[in-house]
DNA sequence: TTCATTATTGCAACAGAGTCGCATTAGTTA
DNA sequence: TAACTAATGCGACTCTGTTGCAATAATGAA
């Protein structure tokens, strides 16, 4: 996984992204981070961790690059054609375990499927 | 399709579409219109097209927001769930016309199934 | 433990996408 | 033709993310 010297700020992002079923943007995860760490910073530890397979990333509403803990991938074979589910009224974002398939083309080769699904969640239906 | 005075930058962007199969984001899409045509004027036409249910948008890659033409849909009955395919040597975008089937959750409700396929398209793989 | 190496960080400035308020312009209808 | 007001142009702004560079600190070797 690269060169990675144990520094606090990636001990910080990673208990940010254990401690939690949420996929998170670099917004939602400084807020979770002690106000001390910068933000570059920030956006340099989500690009090497997706960089090393740690995290896989994926764009919500808005145009907002989210991050999740890649679970089940190994750093050559990932399985990123998983779905993820975004509510419109809170903006979760959570992975979907389920698999998607992915459509073949008559022309062209599709290496990935993005999937985003938009809902409501079970917490804002009540 | 709301209140639409028939303005030159109006005709100038539908036309801009109808006259390509790709899907554009809003800075493809200047550069095929006059120089003189304001930004802020195409984003405002972009949003009120797609409010009407003229265009509709999803995200591609580098969190960049894509318009297209609706075909086939009713301005009451959307059908946004077919796929939209990135090359990824040319960045083109195209929708692609087969639907594809949108999970069904445990909990929550899905509205909508945003699927964007990464690849590369025919005139890329010669 | 100390030192040298260099990855990591903080800062500040920047870039690009998109938004907004406001005064001006120009379709539309009477 | 005139009045109404949607649409526009402008400029300043917000937000996400990037970059160059000097300072800091984790690591491995002595």
């Amino acid at each position: 996984m690269g060169v990675h010297r144990k520094t606090r700020n990636l001990e910080l992002v990673l208990d940010a992204f254990r401690d939690t079923q949420e996929a998170l943007s670099a917004h939602l995860l400084m807020d979770r981070l002690p106000a001390y760490v910068n933000r570059s910073t920030v956006y340099r530890l989500l690009d090497r961790l997706e960089d090393d397979g740690v995290l896989h990333s994926f764009l919500a509403s808005e145009n907002i690059k989210f991050y999740a803990l890649c679970r089940g991938c190994s750093q050559s074979g990932h399985v990123h054609s998983h779905a993820h589910f975004q509510c419109t009224s809170c903006s979760q974002v959570v992975c979907i375990e389920q698999q998607v398939v992915v459509p073949t083309l008559n022309q062209g080769r599709v290496d990935e499927a993005q999937v985003l699904l938009k809902g409501q969640c079970a917490t804002c239906m009540q």
